[in-house]
DNA sequence: CTGAAAGCGCTAACAC
DNA sequence: GTGTTAGCGCTTTCAG
């Protein structure tokens, strides 16, 4: 049935109400909101005008239904405020708005049953023209995860071996921030680095993880065996009060901060000095960090730069569908040295009968 | 002109092409994909196997169009990645996803010319249902801000002096947080308490500010003069420095756990000793506070709880356009109390002769 | 440079 | 319980 021949006084002007007033064509109207080329200056101020005098508001719906593009990116999150991901996040929204694409957002959450398949589909249902996937964790049963999607995916941080028909990654530091950090240690004279890794299914854990590992493999150095914490500050004191009873230990690299943070609390309580007896090193550069006792060295990524470079290439690769990808941008990583290493304590003979200096 | 009469192959399907694989009506399939009454269970299951079969997919945008309605709500939240915003928009993308809507994320940004008005106004535009605005902060011009928005509003965090026809707040914390940090330093004979308090235009900074000043006064305690950071650990560093040079300052009150830790470093630095000489309170509880030297006293807030009761009452007002609103539930406040408060160091003549007990 | 007509895929309202 | 009919407000295609 007719809805009703003179519209509800309530009901939101439509761009025939524009129109009407402008006294053009629905369609005109279109390509003025749509900033399409061919319409004289004249008729697009009076379109202008007009919309603005009736408060007039383009439907997304309407659009979309027509068009068969939301206009709106998908990101995919974990359920964390850790801060890799947060400020992650956050970028990507900063990215997103000067584009003029929506953002919507559904996160997983670790253990989560559909994981991040799932959540793809659910943002697929969404009808997003994009994806970003931040920060992915392995899925429970696969290791070659096949996403069934056919717009564009840009994953950030560590890439997984997704198959997809177009994926795009950013921030390939991969290995480098482990890199770093061990070789910096190495430099400062440590025999070898012991490593307190993130959890597995993270593949950001198993990056820094393999980093670490190839680093002391050719620096031909003995490998200690991985302890594991889950990125808190309290796995992190489980580990330090672990570590702290073996005093061969004399570097230690955790894969976050938070997780530094606890080690050294630990050994600070077990009496083990840092930097004097134990160096440890971060990886985040949190804002806290360079305030702890001791401030704590550790490694920065660029998460703007990677972000903003991810992001360019995905709109690239929506609104192109045909063109070459754009090519990834090589991203610095950043030691911020600071005072929670040093040298190892001198050794005469089996112990360290040593002061500072 | 008809599309064409054979779709191409590749083409989603659509709701008809269910139908006609199940041998049904376009409508019946509808009803079952809203999970309407009224449909026998032999069609229902007919229809999800068809469904299932071709890999159907419900258009969200068609829906919006028709229904006028799309299931989606927004947040208005800042573009950082501080503990108490990343946490609150984790909790609501957790609460979100329990209720079928889906979500969308824009931001302010603190200087931002649009501002929250802005940030509103393009979810209206993208078609939310509800809108949730965390951690509001003062606009540019007018205190007095109002939405002209019909759908309904949920302010998280600091309700700031919003005009809008269906607002819902939550997290009526207000001035409790920083009450029972003054009032915990207070009863451990602190002659008076300092503040270090947060950026003013942020209605939560306000809302400590006057919750420490209205509990000094409630006590008759002379109001030490406002110090103002920005959040940051370097802007309590700050701070810290500021107060270290003046030995009446016994007890301090940072508006959050990163100025709280910046500041001890600074009183560190400067010989004075946390909590022997000075006593230091954060707030937020954020994951590495408890493994600080010393240990943070800090106060947490229920933000789990909050969200969800606030987003229990938004979907509430949604659904319930003219029902009464859901009343709000009050909310418990945890002071965590660790090793960087103690009593005030002893003094022999002006002031109070004491220790502890 | 501008306009007319025909849908996009779904839900609403009403029969049967 | 189920089907029919009319749009939702845009973009698209093709004529002017």
């Amino acid at each position: 049935m007719a809805r009703l021949a003179g519209r509800s006084p309530r009901a939101a002007p439509r761009s025939v109400d524009v129109a009407r007033v402008a006294g053009v064509s629905q369609k005109t109207v279109s390509r003025v909101m749509n900033g399409e080329p061919y319409v004289s200056e004249g008729v697009r101020r009076r379109v202008l005008d007009a919309a603005e005098e009736l408060g007039y508001r383009l439907n997304h719906a309407a659009r979309a239904l027509a068009s068969g593009r939301t206009r709106s990116i998908g990101v995919v999150t974990l359920g964390t405020a850790l801060y890799g991901p947060a400020t992650l996040l956050m970028g990507v929204e900063r990215a997103v708005r000067d584009t003029g694409y929506a953002l919507r957002v559904v996160n997983t959450m670790e253990g989560d049953a559909s994981g991040i398949a799932g959540a793809v589909d659910s943002l697929l249902d969404q009808g997003v023209d994009g994806i970003v996937i931040s920060e992915p964790i392995e899925e429970e049963g696969d290791a070659d995860l096949s996403l069934r999607t056919d717009v564009p995916v840009l994953v950030l941080g560590a890439p997984p071996p997704f198959t997809a028909p177009r994926v795009v990654t950013a921030g390939i530091v991969a290995d480098r921030l482990a890199r770093a950090v061990t070789e910096h240690l190495l430099e400062l004279g440590h025999t070898t680095v012991h490593h307190l890794a993130g959890p597995a299914r993270w593949y950001a854990a198993r990056d820094r993880l393999e980093g670490w590992r190839a680093t002391l493999a050719e620096h031909g150095r003995r490998e200690p065996p991985v302890i594991t914490g889950d990125w808190s500050a309290s796995s992190g004191y489980a580990a330090g009060r672990r570590l702290a009873a073996d005093d061969t230990v004399t570097a230690v690299f955790a894969a976050n901060d938070d997780m530094a943070i606890g080690l050294i609390r630990a050994l600070l309580e077990a009496g083990r000095r840092v930097p004097e007896d134990v160096s440890v090193v971060g990886l985040d550069d949190i804002p806290v960090a360079a305030y702890m006792s001791p401030p704590l060295t550790t490694v920065r990524q660029p998460f703007d730069a990677m972000v903003q470079d991810g992001f360019k290439r995905l709109v690239h690769a929506i609104e192109n569908p045909d063109a070459d990808p754009i090519p990834a941008q090589d991203l610095p990583v950043e030691l911020v040295v600071r005072a929670s290493t040093a040298p190892p304590p001198h050794r005469t003979t089996p112990e360290h009968p040593r002061v500072s200096l």
